[in-house]
DNA sequence: AACTTTCAGATCGTACATTCTTTGTCAATC
DNA sequence: GATTGACAAAGAATGTACGATCTGAAAGTT
C-alpha cells in the first residue's frame, strides 16, 4: 500500500508557508493522486486517511466529495472512494481538449489585442529566453503569465476555467520532470511564431501555432511519464 | 466552471427515491441551482438546508463540497457556500465549448462508423420524426441515444464525460421549455443532414452540421430563458 | 463619530451510532 | 472430499449530535 502522506511529511515547508488554509487535506489528497503516489483504483478509506492526516473523518469526507466533483476520485454508494487513474491516457485526453479550446481562445485574442499587449508578450518572451529554463518554477510562472495574458480577458469564463484547471493538473504532473533540449527549443520557437502571427493579425496562423504548442507539450509530458515509469 | 470530469453514478435506487419524492440531496440542490430556484450568489446555509431536506448537516455539507468541485457553488473558508449564477452567459459558455468538442467527436465517429451504426441512427431518427416532439421526455431520450451512439465509443473518455455533463445541465435548464416550431424543424433538418454526411463519409460536412446543431440548440435555450425571465 | 466589546448565527471539527458490505467459518449436500 | 449455501462477525461508509471557533453586526464606551 502506498504511503499517502509519508512523502509530504518529509517536506517541512508546507505547514510553514500557510499555517492553516494553504495545505488543506484536499490539496494533499489531490497532489497524491496527480503524482501517482496512490495507485490507480486504490481504495481510499476515510478512517485511514483521517488518522494519517491527523484529523477526524469529516474533513476527509468533504475533501473526497470535492475531489469526486472534480473527477479525481470515483465514489459508489456504501462502497467508498477509489482513485481515478492519472495515466498517459488521462494526459492525452485533456491535451486533446486543450487543442480544441486554446486555439479558439487565441483566435479571439488576436481580434482584441493591443500594441501594449504585444509589447508585454514580447517582454515576457525575452524574460523566458533569458532564463533559458534555468529555474523550473520561474519558467512555469512566466509561461503562465504569457498565456494568461492572452486568455484572461476572454468572455467565456467557463472555457478559461477549464484551461486553468487543466494547466494546473499538467503542471502538477510534470513538476520535477526535466525538459528535453529539443522540447526547450521548440517551446521558444512556438512562442515566437505565436507572437509573430498575433502581430500580423493572422488568426489562423496563431490558432495553428497554439495547437502545435499544446500538442507538443502534451507529447513531451507523456514521453517523460513513460521514462519515469520505466525507471521505477 | 470546473469539470475535469466525473463518472456520474447511476440514478439512485428506489430506496432513495422513496423518500420525499426527490432523490439525493446532491441532485436536489443541483437542480435548484440550475433551475434558478435559488437566486444567484445566494447564501446556502447548511443548517437551513438540512432541516428542509429532513436530514442532519453532514450529508448537506458533503453535497455542497461535491457541488463546489463541479463549480456550482463557491465556498470561502469559514464563510460558507454561495450559489454560482446560472444565467444566459453560463449557457452560452458551455455551448461554445460544445461547439468545439462535439465536431471533433463526430469527425472521429465518421472514421469508424459501420453500416449497422448508420441503420441504427436512421432508425432513431425515424422514431424521433414519428414522435414529432409529442412527449418531451421521450424525445429527449431518443435524442440522447442518437448522439450517444456517435460519442460513446470514443477513446477520449474525458471529452465524452464533459459532453455528458454539459448535456445534462442543458437538459435540466431547458426541461419544461416549449420547443418552438422553427427549432423543431431545424433539429430534424440538422439530424438528417448529419446522417447524410456520415453516410457519404464527409467528415468536414458532419463536423459543420453538428456545430450548427449545437449552436442552434444553445441559441434556442437562451431565447427561451429570456422569454421566461420576461414573464416572471 | 470612531473604536471596542459583546453576542447571536453559522461554519468547522470531533465523537459516536447506525447501516451496509465483505469476509470467513461451518455445516449440509452432491 | 469438494462445493455451495447460510450465517455471523468484522470492517467501512453513512448519518446524527454536539462542542469549538470564526464571522458579522449591533450594542455600548470614550
Amino acid at each position: 500500500m502506498s504511503t499517502i502522506t509519508s512523502i509530504r511529511q518529509a517536506v517541512p515547508d508546507r505547514d510553514d508557508l500557510a499555517e492553516d488554509g494553504g495545505s488543506s487535506i484536499y490539496e494533499r489528497l489531490r497532489d497524491d493522486i496527480i503524482h501517482g503516489r496512490v495507485k490507480a483504483n486504490e481504495r481510499l478509506k476515510v478512517a485511514e486517511l483521517a488518522s494519517r492526516m491527523g484529523t477526524s473523518t469529516n474533513p476527509v469526507r468533504e475533501a473526497l466529495q470535492q475531489l469526486r466533483g472534480e473527477g479525481f476520485v470515483i465514489m459508489t454508494p456504501n462502497r467508498g472512494a477509489r482513485v481515478r487513474p492519472i495515466d498517459e491516457e488521462f494526459v492525452r485526453d485533456i491535451c486533446e481538449i486543450e487543442v480544441l479550446i486554446e486555439p479558439a481562445l487565441t483566435r479571439w485574442f488576436v481580434g482584441i489585442v493591443t500594441k501594449a499587449d504585444i509589447e508585454e508578450l514580447e517582454r515576457l518572451q525575452e524574460e523566458i529566453e533569458a532564463l533559458n529554463f534555468g529555474d523550473e518554477m520561474k519558467h512555469s510562472n512566466l509561461d503562465l503569465q504569457f498565456h494568461r495574458l492572452m486568455y484572461d480577458r476572454h468572455y467565456n469564463r467557463h472555457a478559461v476555467d477549464l484551461w486553468v484547471r487543466h494547466r494546473h493538473i499538467l503542471w502538477a504532473i510534470s513538476r520535477g520532470f526535466q525538459t528535453s533540449l529539443s522540447r526547450q527549443s521548440n517551446v521558444l520557437d512556438e512562442h515566437r511564431e505565436l507572437i509573430a502571427c498575433i502581430k500580423a493579425q493572422d488568426a489562423d496562423g496563431a490558432s495553428r501555432a497554439i495547437a502545435r504548442h499544446v500538442e507538443g507539450s502534451g507529447r513531451h509530458i507523456i514521453e517523460r511519464m513513460r521514462l519515469e515509469k520505466r525507471n521505477a
